[in-house]
DNA sequence: CAGCATCCTGCACGATACTG
DNA sequence: CAGTATCGTGCAGGATGCTG
């Protein structure tokens, strides 16, 4: 272990600049982004209805605000054609292809995904039952 | 048709399924973890208020809540100090450190962030002022 | 110092109904 | 189909007070 001088944390620090990623990741991954932003990168472009069946959990109001939200943001675009019945495509924006090599990061360490899971095994079983206690699991 | 196979997205899909990021981005990216994991990363081990002071606008309630997740997750290691006054030290582990090139491609990505800033102006002046909206702090 | 217990609040999201 | 409008709710997170 090389002493790595722990120096002290600058005291001057603000929340923005205290952690520069931060700014990325509300908007990259806040709340719903990642499915849509993943979906419609991996898919190329979608009706909203075709969004809504492929993140079958969300609701469709949240789901046209985050991609309202991502429209805004410059990561996707929207499409309207007035035809009947009306139809939406909405694409990822070049901005938003940007992401893809953050997504591969992502996906690759994705094979930690068992380890995690491993810690938590072992996390649950050392606090045991001791202590009024928690009852195991049940997380999300 | 479109010739450029916007296949059809199955639809056996399942939520995890559907996107196999997600549980990388609950995992690192949920609500305050960002902040520590990189503070950690950055400065090395810290104590409990060292991190308050940090990451300046988390309560230390929220803050106990996030590094006993991350120590669940096996990303942060926790070591108390039976002292008087008593000390507790974080610090990242090597599963944890496996992120660091992560945050490195988020904080390349960070460059976009004028981008993203000047499609929310753009976004913004395109939405104007039109349809009903939102009367200008007429209200109370 | 490093927490845990308790109470309280906001708002993110779900459910439902209705338009163009 | 692709949304908006409205209402209701759970729970993440803030505030406060108390321990070892």
């Amino acid at each position: 272990m090389s002493d790595k001088t722990t120096r002290p944390v600058p005291i001057d620090v603000d929340p923005e600049l205290a952690c520069p990623i931060a700014p990325v990741v509300d908007i990259v991954f806040s709340r719903w982004t990642t499915p849509i932003l993943w979906a419609l990168n991996e898919f190329g472009r979608q009706r909203f209805v075709e969004l809504e069946r492929a993140i079958t959990t969300i609701t469709p109001k949240v789901l046209t605000q985050r991609l309202r939200q991502l429209e805004r943001d410059g990561l996707v675009s929207r499409a309207y054609y007035p035809e009947v019945p009306p139809r939406v495509e909405y694409e990822i924006t070049e901005l938003g292809r940007s992401l893809a090599p953050l997504f591969a990061s992502l996906a690759e360490w994705s094979v930690n995904l068992d380890k995690v899971e491993q810690a938590r095994r072992d996390y649950d079983e050392r606090v045991h039952g001791s202590r009024r206690g928690t009852p195991p699991s049940t997380q999300r």
